[in-house]
DNA sequence: TTAATAGTGTCTCTAAGACAGTATGGC
DNA sequence: GCCATACTGTCTTAGAGACACTATTAA
């Protein structure tokens, strides 16, 4: 890979090794629900730049590493998550390109450029610490204080590292409007799920509360968006009503008609 | 920048100048539409690897620039196309990252990481060549028979450079796409522009027509859309039918209801 | 005069949202 | 018993697409 032709005019006019690098990173934002809210997966650095600070997970990656970029992000999710990828796809979940990250300054360090994916991960056990051994944790996103978000009076808020708060706000933008036109809401839960339980992830992720009635009849009257497994269910935390009915994820991975959400502020511009 | 705190402990975990590096290069998708056809613009490359193919234009990012990814872009896209920047900004045009492209092998010299950004521009003057004194031109995309794409018969097609020809794919499929939810069609228009130069671009860029009547409606139902000048013109290739008025773009970014382009195979399925 | 085009009117059908109503369960 | 909840029915309204129609211009 190092010496193929071409190589003498283009160490010529390039070379990096002659320079100064620039280092790239993978960086996750893994969004989950626990408890009927929104939780992305930060961990708290142990060394500076911002040590003590919550941060994305992520880490470098390597010229010489096998896989390319999607992979590493893979690998990276799966250590911190447990969740588990086969033939470098993710078994469970959803995981793609958000956005790539390069301003000078955004490391104190040296420049770096951090390619950012995200995550949508079912309930899953506590994360373990990584291999740095830096506490790892699901996070509300309400604490956190982003704006838009109502969460926390501002003071109180935990201000991630880096330009980490941009990077998830991005992703928290783009997993809304994931949901209104692809059936990723189903990756936020079990392999069988309710209505309500879909619709909760709904009203977790968009932070607005839907009308019962109209959202479940809306979900099955998108073709191919759930299909119904004949059972019913008592699990789940019930304070009356009968037993919903179980639902797998069709086959469908676009939604049409979409589900739009009601408030779009950007609508009125 | 090279000595802040925590250094140390940094460069000890991770020091890419004393393993191999990453190069990073910003890559453009710049559309055009000429003749009532969509155009990429191209450079054909005079060095090895690829002599001789047609590739995107683009450049590397050195650590010392002082901008950040999206200036790169800008400054590119500036190089080639003579579309001015102001304050960083296009004047006219848009530019939005695209995604970022890292696979092993992508590039044969070195591992390179590359930022693609996707950019609509006005029917502008025959590029210049650039400083690498290659040729540049606006190519008619269904020339270079892509998957998905009716143009020439597969022998006659060119192959682009590298992983090129995807990274164009996703570029047209990320634009298919915004001209349904985004005003950004009027982004390839002059600044004042006939609603049937406006259909001309939708039917462009998504590759199929469009009702005149219907369009034109709905184009002007849309609140901020466009907006009137009160004059007409008589100017393009006309052949018969009274003189069209002329709009300016409207205010609105997000357009509400949406245009969707009537063949989307996406939603069988 | 013919043909093509700009722009408008109208009809049908789908779908979203508001709301009500029924059945089923927890307490 | 009460109340929350899972669904289902119905009405109104917005909007997409098909089609028809008029007016205006090039050739």
């Amino acid at each position: 890979m190092a010496s193929s032709p071409g190589d003498r005019e283009f160490l010529a006019s390039y070379d990096p090794r002659a320079y100064d690098a620039i280092a790239v990173t993978v960086d996750i934002v893994a969004l989950t629900i626990r408890d009927g809210e929104l939780h992305v997966l930060l961990i708290r650095r142990g060394q500076p730049p911002y040590a003590g600070r919550w941060a994305l997970p992520g880490g470098f990656v390597r010229a010489r590493d096998d896989g390319d970029l999607y992979q590493a992000a893979v690998r990276e999710l799966a250590e911190e998550t447990g969740l588990n990828a086969k033939d470098g796809d993710l078994e469970r979940g959803h995981l793609e390109q958000l956005g790539t990250y390069g301003d000078p300054g955004r490391d104190p360090r040296m420049r770096v450029v951090s390619v950012a994916y995200l995550a949508f991960a079912p309930e899953l056990p506590e994360p373990e610490a990584g291999s740095d051994a830096a506490a790892a944790e699901y996070v509300p996103i309400a604490s956190l204080g982003l704006t838009g978000a109502s969460g926390q009076p501002p003071g109180t808020t935990r201000r991630l590292a880096f330009d980490h708060a941009r990077i998830l706000s991005d992703g928290l933008e783009r997993a809304r409007g994931k949901l209104e036109y692809t059936s990723l809401a189903t990756k936020f839960c079990a392999p069988e799920f309710t209505i309500p339980e879909l619709r909760a992830v709904y009203e977790a992720v968009w932070g607005e509360e839907l009308h019962a009635g109209n959202f479940h009849r809306k979900v099955l009257s998108v073709p191919g968006f759930v299909e119904g497994t004949g059972e019913t269910t008592d699990r789940g935390e019930r304070r009356g009503g009968p037993k919903p009915r179980l639902y797998r994820a069709g086959d469908a991975r676009l939604l049409h008609p979409a589900l739009i959400r009601p408030s779009r502020e950007e609508d009125i511009r």
